[in-house]
RNA sequence: CGGGGCGUAGCGCAGCCUGGUAGCGCAUCUGGUUUGGGACCAGAAAGUCGGAAGUUCGAAUCUUCUCGCCCCGACCA
C-alpha cells in the first residue's frame, strides 16, 4: 500500500472526542472513524490488523478442534423467546419487526442459534463432542459506550460453543479454551490474566474472564499478590473477620436526631462503623410462581461494608435490581435513614453472612430520629436469605490466604462460560446416550472481543510518538520512506521487491517533507522502518530501524531484502519464544 | 436512568459574559522556493455558528425546547 493512495489522512491533533490513549492514537493514525456512539468504521489499517488478530484466534481455536462457520446477525425472536432471554434482557437487545410483523432480534450472541441448530442435527452421542465457532458482528445497545473501541455497541466477536455428553467433556473443552485464550493474547503480545467471574446474562455455573490490566478498564478485579487469588470485584469473596462476640445485651432505644448516615451514626454514638448494621433498599424482580414480580428487598450489611449488587442479584436469583425510591420504603412502614429489619413485616430481608456472627449492633428504629442499640440477629429479627452480599474492597483479606487484596482496573477481552444444560433444557437439545436414554447436551460458550483486543494492544504498546505494533498484528511489517528523487527511484523498486518476498510494506511515496513522513511512521507504528534518501545513500545504502529502538543501521541496497527478512524473523522469533515461555508457565 | 461538559470551516480552538461586518492555527487548492523529524513565500477557496421556536430593529451571543457527542456514576462483554 502506498501512502499517496491512502484515502484518509492522519491527524495532527487529538480529536476532542477521544480521551483514552488507544482511542486517540487509532483515530490520529487513521485506523478508525466513529459513525455514532459506540459504532465505528474500520479503515484499511484497522482492517488489516483485525484480520491478523482473527487469524491468530482461528489458528488457536482450530488447534483445539474448533470448526469455523457463520451464523446470522438477524434472528427470529422465537428462539430468544424459547430461551426466555427475550423477556429477561431489557434495552440492551436490539429488536425490530420485519415486513410481516414478525419480531426480530439483532444478535447479541449466538447460544440460541447454536441450540436451534444442535437440536435439529444432533441425535446421538456418536456426534459428540463437538466444537463450533464463528467470528461475527454483535449488537448490544450498551447504555454507555466509552473509550473508543474498548466499549462499543456494535462489535465483532469470536464465539465458540462446545457440545458434550458429560460435565467431564465440558471440563476438558473449558480447559482447552483456557489455554488457547492465553496463547491468543500472548501471540498478540497482550498480557492478560484469568479471573473468576459472574456468569451474568449468559446464565451458567463457572466462568472466567480474561482481563488486560489497565487503569482505563471498566472492570475492577480483586487480586491477591501473595497466593494469586483473583476475581472480578462483582463476585469476589473475601475473608470477613467478625468482631469479638460480646455478651448479648437488651435492646435499647436511643434518640439520634438528624443522624441518617452510618458515618454520622458512628460519630454521634462514638462507636466504630463496624458496630452498626446498615440497611440498603433495592427493588428486585424476583420469580414467584412462574412470574417476575417487583419486590422490595432490604439488604442488611455491617456498617463498614458496601452491598455488591451483583452478589445480591445472585442470592436473590433476581432478574434485575434497582435502588428503591423513598416512597417505596415509607410504604412499608419505615423511614429512610432509620430503617432496620427489627419489627418490620412484608419486606424481603437479605442479610450478609457476617451479620449473624456479630453482636450488639446499632440499627435503625424504623422511626424518625431514633436508633436501636444492641440489636442481635436471630433474637431480634430473622432473614429470608443469608449470604455473602458484601463488596470486596482494597485492603480486604484474601479468602484463600487472608493477605490484603488489591483492586485493579482491567478490560475484559474474553470470557469462557460453562453453560451446562441451561440452553439445552430450554431449547430441547437432547441426544441418545449409549444406553438409549435421552440426555441434555452439556454446553460451553467462549467469547473474545476482536475490537477490544485491537484497542488493548494499542493501549499496551505505544509511546509519546504513537503506536508500537507487535509484529504479529501490525497492519504492515515495514514503513518505507523515500526522500528526494534519487531515494524515490530506489525505494520504488525496493517496494516491489519486498512485497514479492513476503514483506508487507507501507510505502510513504508522498511528495512531502521528510518530517511529515517520520512523524507518520512513528504514529502508525509499524515495527520496522526503512529510509532511503541522499543521506542514507551517502552512508552506504538504506537506513533500517526498529520502531521500539532509537538506533538504526545502514544496509547496502543489494542486501535490503535479506536484512529485512532477517530482522522480521528475529522479531517473530522473539515473540513466539515469549508465547512458549508463558504457555509452559500455565497450570490449570 | 442520575450528575457534569461540549457542539462555530476537514481537525484543534477563540468569539458568547456585555446582541450589531464570523475569526485564528493546522489541513486543502494554485504558483514558486524547499527536502532527514509535522518547511517557506505569495495568492485562493471553504462555515444554514448542531436543529427548531421565541425575545429583539438586529441573535453564534439572551430564553425555551430538541438532537448529537464526551466524561463520571448506575449497568454491562
Amino acid at each position: 500500500m502506498q501512502m499517496s493512495k491512502l484515502f484518509i489522512k492522519t491527524l495532527r491533533d487529538d480529536p476532542s472526542e477521544a480521551e483514552v490513549t488507544s482511542h486517540k492514537l487509532l483515530l490520529r493514525a487513521g485506523f478508525i472513524r466513529q459513525l455514532a456512539a459506540g459504532i465505528f468504521i474500520n479503515l484499511p489499517f484497522a482492517k488489516r490488523s483485525t484480520v491478523k488478530i482473527e487469524n491468530i484466534i482461528k489458528e488457536e481455536i482450530e488447534k483445539i478442534g474448533g470448526l469455523e462457520m457463520t451464523m446470522p446477525v438477524i434472528h427470529p425472536a422465537d428462539i430468544w423467546k424459547e430461551s426466555k432471554r427475550w423477556y429477561q434482557i431489557g434495552g440492551e437487545m436490539g429488536r425490530f419487526k420485519d415486513r410481516n410483523d414478525h419480531d426480530m432480534v439483532l444478535a447479541m450472541t449466538h447460544e440460541e442459534v447454536v441450540a436451534y441448530l444442535v437440536r435439529k442435527e444432533i441425535r446421538s452421542y456418536k456426534q459428540l463432542p463437538s466444537l463450533i465457532y464463528h467470528i461475527q458482528t454483535k449488537w448490544r445497545d450498551d447504555p454507555r459506550p466509552r473509550a473508543g473501541l474498548i466499549r462499543v455497541r456494535e462489535f465483532v466477536m469470536k464465539d465458540s460453543y462446545s457440545l458434550d455428553e458429560t460435565e467431564e467433556g465440558l471440563d476438558k473443552q473449558y480447559k482447552n479454551h483456557y489455554r488457547a485464550y492465553f496463547n491468543i493474547a500472548h501471540r498478540c503480545d497482550l498480557p492478560v490474566i484469568a479471573v473468576k467471574s459472574d456468569a451474568g446474562m449468559m446464565g451458567g455455573n463457572i466462568a472466567h474472564e480474561f482481563i488486560y490490566l489497565t487503569p482505563i478498564g471498566e472492570d475492577t478485579l480483586m487480586i491477591c499478590k501473595k497466593c494469586g487469588f483473583s476475581a472480578n470485584r462483582q463476585i469476589a469473596g473475601f475473608f470477613k473477620q467478625a468482631d469479638e462476640k460480646e455478651q448479648v445485651k437488651p435492646v435499647e432505644e436511643v434518640e439520634t436526631p438528624g443522624v441518617t448516615t452510618i458515618e454520622d451514626l458512628a460519630k454521634f454514638l462514638n462507636i466504630p462503623e463496624s458496630k452498626t448494621a446498615k440497611v440498603v433498599f433495592k427493588v428486585a424482580e424476583i420469580k414467584e410462581e412462574e412470574e417476575y414480580k417487583d419486590r422490595l428487598v432490604m439488604a442488611v450489611i455491617r456498617g463498614d461494608m458496601e452491598v455488591s449488587d451483583t452478589k445480591l442479584v445472585n442470592v436473590l436469583q433476581a432478574r434485575s435490581l434497582r435502588p428503591a425510591q423513598d416512597e417505596e420504603i415509607v410504604e412499608k412502614g419505615t423511614v429512610p435513614g432509620y430503617a432496620s429489619p427489627v419489627g418490620l413485616k412484608d419486606v424481603m430481608v437479605v442479610v450478609d453472612d457476617l451479620i449473624p456472627a456479630s453482636t450488639n449492633l446499632v440499627a435503625g428504629a424504623n422511626q424518625e430520629g431514633y436508633h436501636l442499640l444492641n440489636v442481635n440477629y436471630d433474637r431480634d429479627y430473622k432473614a429470608d436469605i443469608t449470604g455473602d452480599i458484601a463488596q470486596a474492597r482494597d485492603g480486604d483479606s484474601c479468602p484463600q490466604c487472608q493477605a490484603p487484596l488489591q483492586g485493579f482496573r482491567g478490560v475484559e477481552i474474553g470470557n469462557i462460560f460453562k453453560l451446562g444444560t441451561r440452553y439445552s433444557d430450554y431449547l430441547g437439545c437432547n441426544f441418545l446416550d449409549k444406553n438409549g436414554k435421552w440426555r441434555p447436551i452439556v454446553m460451553g460458550s467462549y467469547g473474545i472481543g476482536v475490537g477490544r483486543m485491537l484497542a488493548s494492544i494499542v493501549e499496551e504498546h505505544n509511546d509519546k510518538d504513537g503506536i508500537c505494533w507487535p509484529i504479529s498484528v501490525a497492519p504492515f511489517h515495514l514503513y518505507l520512506i523515500s526522500i528526494g528523487d534519487k531515494g524515490k527511484e530506489i525505494a520504488d523498486s525496493v517496494y516491489e521487491q519486498l512485497w514479492k518476498e513476503g514483506i508487507e510494506v507501507l510505502y510513504d511515496d508522498r511528495d512531502d517533507s521528510p518530517g511529515i513522513k517520520f512523524k507518520d511512521a512513528d504514529l502508525i507504528g509499524l515495527p520496522l522502518r526503512m529510509t532511503i534518501g541522499d543521506r542514507s545513500l551517502q552512508k552506504g545504502g538504506a537506513e533500517l530501524k526498529l520502531r521500539r529502538e532509537k538506533e538504526s543501521i545502514i544496509i547496502p541496497v543489494d542486501e535490503i531484502t535479506e536484512k529485512v527478512k532477517e530482522l522480521k524473523n528475529r522479531l517473530e522469533k522473539e515473540l513466539s519464544q515469549k508465547v512458549a515461555e508463558k504457555a509452559s508457565e500455565l497450570v490449570d
